[in-house]
DNA sequence: GCAAAAGTGTTTCGTTTACACCCATGC
DNA sequence: GCATGGGTGTAAACGAAACACTTTTGC
């Protein structure tokens, strides 16, 4: 495979795949970068990404890379667009097609397994290499458009969250401030959200529940990360307390809402 | 040239453009369509576009295929997104970046320079090659979802437009129907429409103007065609009538009212 | 002169915004 | 017990929607 060549009749370019993933710790938006190990931009901080197969979609190879490269295992990303700058790889012709991935918090957490890939927040990010910056930009600018219609902060927040962090996380997207009166008004009123009862938290939420094993299945399904001290890496990630009403996101009642309402949930 | 070959190291799709038109006739949407004279698919009907070069990037090889394919010269065209299915072209992997172009009235009618580039209705596409049909069903989504964004409206109408034509061509893109007072209303509301005075307007507007070089220069830069008799196709085109008060597009009150209203134009 | 389309204001209703106090938790 | 953040209702302002008649144009 190695001395193996491709031959064509006319000059194709490459195809690449980029990834933006976005995550959320209570507090800041990040994002997913990966040092380079190799020229070009060697050093340089990019998004996880690589080399089209021929035998996979753009979707397929970009979810191969995240995980090739982080120990991410998403399932959704969002097209944001191809990029197609003649010079924007000084090697040689490439296109990318970039993509952006909701991880949850307990993902941010764990997701250290990659010794290159770290969370940066978003007021952090250093430059970047090739056309990346770029990119970030217009990944931004689709994200804030997309969470009117879909349910990117849903994507973003664990099984179960409250109300406050839900309306944090907003705010970090959107970079606006909501009245926290009208924005409990506002989630209630949609019918979107379940509470979720008090009595059914796992254990080690409260002081003196038992742990059952079907609690752990259906409320951490893939997360329980979470769940688990030595996962948390901030001070101000410590969200295992009792603080707080917590909610779950009602699919259904989602679907429903955005059809009566233009499939649009404005914010 | 011709027997020349391109060697890479590994294998690499090729990649088009594809560029759907929107046009608007004053009562249907359009989209303009090219008969395919080649295998595969040939005799169907498909979007123009075709290989990129490697020497431009995706949105000057959809423009450049544009011209070449159907003489329409535009300028501005918006991405859709790449389409990458593994199969979606039987000859070899192919990878398009497909974008949308918003052609004026006067385009529309002049545009018939490629004998095989035609227009069609919206309702009456036929089924077309590869998976065009996907494509036009998701360059439709973000044409709806774009309008509330951008100057749709005023980029597939001429120069000149009334409020009825303005609000016929929102009601044909969105599917929906408005209430005429309200339209009027809101549209005048915001201040982006410049009332076009009648005595400015070209003698073949009305009976009995001179007609002075300066009204066409002003009025129909690059679109005369739309003066001409000869280029109007149909029955419902005659919009030479001197019904209506024409308004003009003020891009600049357009941008500041976007401004005050986070750059969304509500319908 | 008749039919079809253009043009215009007001009222009602629903949504958004602004705003203040009490309660629970963690230190 | 003090500071921080969670949780709740009401009133005013604004924007959207509903609605009918007169005028102009084209035939």
């Amino acid at each position: 495979m190695e001395t193996q060549k491709y031959t064509y009749d006319y000059p194709r370019p490459a195809v690449t795949t980029d990834c933006v993933v976005f995550g959320f710790d209570g507090r800041d938006l990040k994002v997913l970068l990966i040092e380079r190990g190799l020229e070009p931009y060697k050093g340089a901080w990019a998004f996880p990404g690589g080399f089209l197969n021929m035998d996979e979609t753009a979707e397929q190879g970009a979810l191969r890379e995240l995980k090739e490269e982080t120990g991410l295992d998403l399932r959704y990303i969002k097209q944001v667009g191809a990029f197609s700058d003649v010079d924007r790889d000084p090697r040689t012709r490439v296109i990318t097609i970039a993509f952006y991935a909701l991880a949850k918090k307990a993902e941010v957490q764990g997701g250290d397994d990659a010794a290159k890939a770290q969370w940066f927040a978003l007021n952090e990010v250093p430059r970047l290499a090739f056309d990346h910056d770029y990119i970030l930009r217009k990944t931004m600018q689709k994200l804030r458009e997309d969470i009117h219609f879909e349910p990117i902060g849903f994507g973003l927040l664990d099984k179960e969250f409250t109300i406050p962090e839900l309306q944090r996380l907003y705010e970090a997207i959107l970079g606006v401030h909501f009245d926290r009166r009208n924005f409990y008004k506002k989630m209630l009123q949609t019918g979107i959200l379940d509470e979720v009862d008090d009595d059914d938290r796992p254990a080690f939420f409260g002081e003196h529940h038992e742990m059952r094993s079907m609690d752990i299945g259906a409320l951490f399904g893939g997360l329980a990360k979470e769940a688990h001290p030595s996962y948390s890496a901030r001070p101000d990630d410590d969200s295992r307390r009792k603080k707080g009403t917590r909610f779950s996101f009602n699919k259904k009642r989602y679907d429903e809402f955005k059809e009566d309402n233009n499939f649009k949930l404005e914010f």
